[in-house]
RNA sequence: GCCCUGGUGGUGAAAUUGGUAGACACGCAGGACUUAAAAUCCUGUUUGCAGCAAUGCAAGUAUCGGUUCAAGUCCGAUCCGGGGCACCA
């Protein structure tokens, strides 16, 4: 009987899928575990094979735990609205849900060969009209709340009506002026004027508190796909997805006020299991800065300007001012005859976009004439305005310091302005020094003063003057929240004479209307403004972001079919945070950040009983693509093989790499590649064409990328499982190479020949295991629990070679020995392992059968000798590996041969514990 | 520019708290079985030197220096790659 992995694994894929084993029960006796994939956007090319990698790795540990007895939550669904299927829909006449229907048949079909443990009994899809009730209906939530400072929480939006009504608006002002409604921008009033308010201004007021809120802003608007994008979703000045032109422009839009959740969402990082550099990306993103606010009388006019700064103690050192070109003042306090220069300034800063603005990063500005006074000495500062300043953050305003910041510095000299030194030699004269530790001059009452230390003085001194205040301030924004497109969540919301009011519940879910034509509506409204049936009944015609479904989906997947609420909370309280979240670093600051959020705010209305969405997350890396290129000789249909090319002017184009043999072209399979090629003609280097290569993303676009069920068809899914892990750790980035996965495919084969010959039939014997044969496998029990454990998969896929090359040495046939391997290896190759364990007689899966206990007695042998020397004399040091109870290791190390020898005729010296897994002994 | 990572044979990579490098696999070379091929198995494979040989000696984890009985691992400086952020005051 030979291993015959493509009738084995057809065979007990369709068996686990009627015997219905991956279902999860809702409960049990046993602990709960959670481990979830960031499931996939279904788009039109399929998976290749970087796609696996992430879900392998999820796939394996699902396993493990369940053998180690627990209650393993493993679902999988589909992220399936979006932008990529509409702009399909555009170009091909093709409605996003019959695309988007066709792709998740493709990657089902190709997941399932794979062999995946999911319980797709819990699928979700969030384009679902069953999935999006619950998206619109927790929008509600977040539209019907508010955040109160007060207690930190949000919290229902009546609470804050009775608040109005009883002492208005003083105790909790307006959150944050960044997109309001313009009309009611942070009005204080009183009860008395709350009544009084006609129901539109109430509104308008409540509106500027709610979570999920909508103003005017300046949004990320993509002409060329017709939509507003989050700043996530913008990079470099262009658009992520298809890399269009991006420009500011200001707009109606649905927000998120992520911003008051700032400091929680950062805090909340100290109690999760994220790489450092996932926190940090997070934490930079939020961009939490503590300084103060300071106003300044402006000389001459009756206005004062307020500044953000983090360094108050160097207010002596402010030579000039600086306002944002756009700051609301400028027009004010500008003089006569700087007017002209002002303005056209103005007039420059405007033509220039976004992406000039961050591609060339010029040195301009211009001066208003006017002088603001420093609030301790009264020396009149000159007021600028610049570029550099931006108008979104902190007040749009700053206090200049040439000697401590190194932009103020070379603004001041290139105006040719006067620089204060307040650092005394810690300034050279040329170059700013932001140091906090130098020792303040010409800073009159701050003389002598540690700048680190005058922080705090100076603020108290500006307090007791009434002229500034403490003040942190965030880089992050409210999140827009809203897009100009039809294949999204509709808003369940409808506006009357200007006002927007929440659907009743009982109209969930607002269904997306059929349409024929995905255009956008006037005036940058969406394709939904086009339908007359929708317009009429006053619904928003934005929809929802893509990220919307997919900030709460792993809640929906704990109780994926009920119809009256998202998630009963008898099944969230019994799940929990999702133990292990498997995912690319991709989305670090979109996703990631949402959900923690949208969590936080579930829970402090009480829908949940966890405010951190995910406990661990494990970023897989990158499979790259290995393109292959040819070199077409310019203006001719020859290709020169790559070793030549130097003598030719050549352009490199990109090969399938599915025709190219290792860097061998293929040439027949060129010419019929693609017609372009027919009757190409080629110069071959010793009677072959060899290609160029490079690393790059792996992408339809670069013909670099494989498809997995070729790999699956040829050496099987366990084979395919095994050598993705075989190839590095799971968070690296690497190439695809097939190069190795013949060494992965023999090792299943010679596994089998421990059960199995072809001559001689089965091979399994009863009889007791040999001490050499139980160490080989317990010392792999061992390595696998521990490499598992720590998601070292390529080390564990090694140690179970090991185990079989030294099986096989052994001719080890025992069922004491061949059984627990079978169980070890149930998580990374399911197929055979289920096969051979019912070959040994089993009846029911190998994930219900028990983890194997490890015995460290087989172990005590593995001891090392080092010379060590102490108090200046040379001894011999024992270090032996084992891991047991501190009483048992020391048994086992008095038994121990080696030990045993050297204290032949003497005494042991000294008998030190190390660390607990590590013992020394000293003779 | 700032922050985070990483640098080990011909190749992918191991070495878990410092424990005496290169596990495992690929590739390559030689051999066995076979009429032959496939499959399978065995031997060798960091470098240099010595030896018919088993083997021995020396050097070696980007570079230089340090701590230690012991450094790929810890510390300091430099060089090179990968990722993130980038006028955030």
């Amino acid at each position: 009987m030979e291993y015959n992995f493509r009738e084995l694994e057809k065979k007990w894929q369709q068996q686990w899928k009627e015997d219905g084993v991956y279902k999860v029960p809702n409960q049990s006796g046993k602990p709960k575990f959670y481990v979830l994939d960031m499931f996939p956007y279904p788009s039109g090319a399929g998976l290749h094979v970087g796609h696996p990698l992430g879900y392998i790795a999820s796939d394996i540990f699902a396993r493990y735990k369940r053998l180690k007895g627990f209650n393993v939550l493993h679902p999988m669904g589909y992220d399936a609205f979006g932008l990529p299927a509409e702009q399909y829909a555009i170009e091909h006449g093709v409605h996003p849900a019959v695309s988007t229907a066709k792709n998740i048949a493709t990657f089902r079909d190709q997941l399932d060969k794979i062999g995946f443990c999911y319980d797709w009994s819990r699928e979700v899809n969030t384009s679902d009209p069953a999935y999006y009730k619950w998206t619109q209906w927790i929008f509600l939530q977040l539209f019907n709340s508010w955040y109160n400072r007060r207690s930190n929480r949000t919290e229902p939006i009546e609470g804050l009506v009775a608040l109005f009504e009883k002492e208005g608006n003083a105790a909790h002002p307006v959150p944050n002026a960044q997109y309001l409604i313009p009309a009611h921008a942070g009005q204080v009033f009183s009860a008395a004027d709350w009544s009084a308010f006609p129901e539109s201004t109430k509104q308008g007021i409540l509106m500027e508190y709610r979570v999920a809120y909508c103003g005017y802003g300046e949004v990320n608007w993509c002409e060329a796909l017709g939509t507003v994008l989050a700043n996530d979703e913008v990079v470099n000045g262009v658009s992520e997805r298809g890399g269009y032109p991006v420009v500011k422009k200001k707009l109606r839009q649905w927000y998120l006020r992520i911003t008051e959740y700032a400091d929680r969402l950062l805090q909340g990082l100290e109690t999760v299991d994220f790489s450092e550099a996932m926190k940090e990306m997070q934490s930079n993103w939020i961009g939490k800065s503590t300084g103060a606010e300071i106003r300044f009388e402006v000389r001459d006019a009756s206005s004062s300007i307020v500044v953000y700064t983090t360094r108050p103690d160097t207010i002596f050192g402010v030579d000039f001012m600086v306002l944002a070109p756009e700051h609301e003042l400028v027009a004010k306090i500008t003089t006569a005859d700087q007017k002209e220069a002002v303005n056209e300034y103005i007039g420059y800063v405007k033509s220039r976009s976004e992406r000039e603005r961050m591609a060339e990063k010029k040195i301009s500005g211009a001066f208003t004439g006017a002088y603001a006074l420093n609030p301790f000495n009264g020396k009149p500062i000159p007021v600028w305005i610049s570029e550099y300043v931006l108008a979104g953050y902190g007040t749009g305003a700053i206090m200049a310091v040439p000697s401590g910041d190194e932009r103020d510095h070379k603004f001041a000299s290139h105006f040719n302005l006067p620089i204060t030194n307040i650092l005394g030699d810690a300034y050279n004269g040329s170059e700013a020094n932001p140091t906090k530790d130098a020792v303040l001059s010409n800073s009159g009452f701050l003389d002598g003063m540690v700048m680190r230390d005058a922080i705090d003085v100076v603020i108290g001194k500006l307090e007791e003057m009434g002229i500034g205040k403490r003040k942190v301030n965030y880089k992050m924004r409210d999140a827009a929240f809203s897009r100009q497109r039809y294949w999204g969540e509709p808003f369940p919301v409808k506006w009357v004479n200007g006002v927007a009011y929440a659907l009743p519940e009982s109209e969930l879910p607002l269904q997306l209307p059929y349409v024929e034509s995905y255009r956008p509506g006037p005036e940058g409204e969406g394709p939904l403004a086009n339908i007359p049936e929708w317009t009429a009944r006053e619904l928003e015609t934005n929809t929802m972001p893509g990220y919307a479904g997919s900030s709460w989906y792993f809640l929906r997947y704990m109780d994926p079919r009920n119809e009256t609420t998202f998630c009963d909370r008898q099944w969230s309280d019994y799940w929990q945070q999702v133990d292990l979240y498997v995912g690319g670093t991709e989305h670090a600051v979109g996703h990631l950040l949402y959900s923690r959020m949208w969590t936080k705010a579930l829970y402090d209305l009480g829908l949940i009983s966890f405010d951190e969405p995910f406990k661990k997350l494990l970023n897989q890396g990158m499979i790259q693509g290995s393109s292959r290129f040819v070199y077409r000789v310019r203006g001719t249909n020859q290709y020169v093989s790559a070793g030549l090319k130097e003598g030719y002017e050549t352009d490199a184009i990109h090969v399938d790499v599915n025709i190219v043999d290792g860097f061998e072209l293929d040439m027949e399979a060129f010419k019929t590649w693609k017609p372009d090629f027919a009757d190409a003609s080629f110069i071959l280097e010793e009677g072959r064409y060899l290609c160029g290569a490079e690393v790059e993303k792996m992408s339809k676009s670069k013909f670099n990328t494989v498809n997995p069920d070729h790999i699956v068809d040829r050496y099987g899914a366990d084979t395919f499982r095994m050598y993705e892990m075989f190839l590095g750790p799971v968070e690296m980035s690497k190439p695809w190479d097939t190069k190795g996965i013949e060494g992965v495919h023999r090792f299943l084969k010679k596994l089998w020949r421990l059960f199995f010959d072809e001559q001689k039939g089965k091979l399994v014997k009863d009889e007791a295991a040999k001490p050499e044969e139980l160490k080989v496998l317990h010392r792999t029990i061992k390595k696998i629990e521990e490499d598992t454990e720590r998601f070292s998969y390529n080390t564990a896929v090694s140690a179970f070679m090991v185990c079989v090359n030294e099986l096989t040495d052994l001719k080890t046939h025992k069922r004491d020995v061949l059984e627990p391997l079978v169980i070890l290896l149930a998580p990374y190759a399911p197929h055979i392992a289920e096969e051979l364990w019912h070959q040994l007689g089993h009846t029911t899966t190998v994930l219900d059968a028990p983890f194997p206990a490890f015995d460290p007695q087989y172990l005590v042998e593995t001891a090392k000798e080092y010379p060590v020397s102490i108090n200046g004399k040379l001894r011999t040091q024992i270090l032996i590996d084992l891991s047991a109870s501190p009483e048992q290791v020391q048994a086992l190390v008095m038994e121990n041969a080696v030990v045993q020898k050297w204290m032949e005729g003497k005494p042991l010296k000294k008998f030190i514990f190390v660390k607990g897994k590590m013992v020394n002994v000293v003779v």
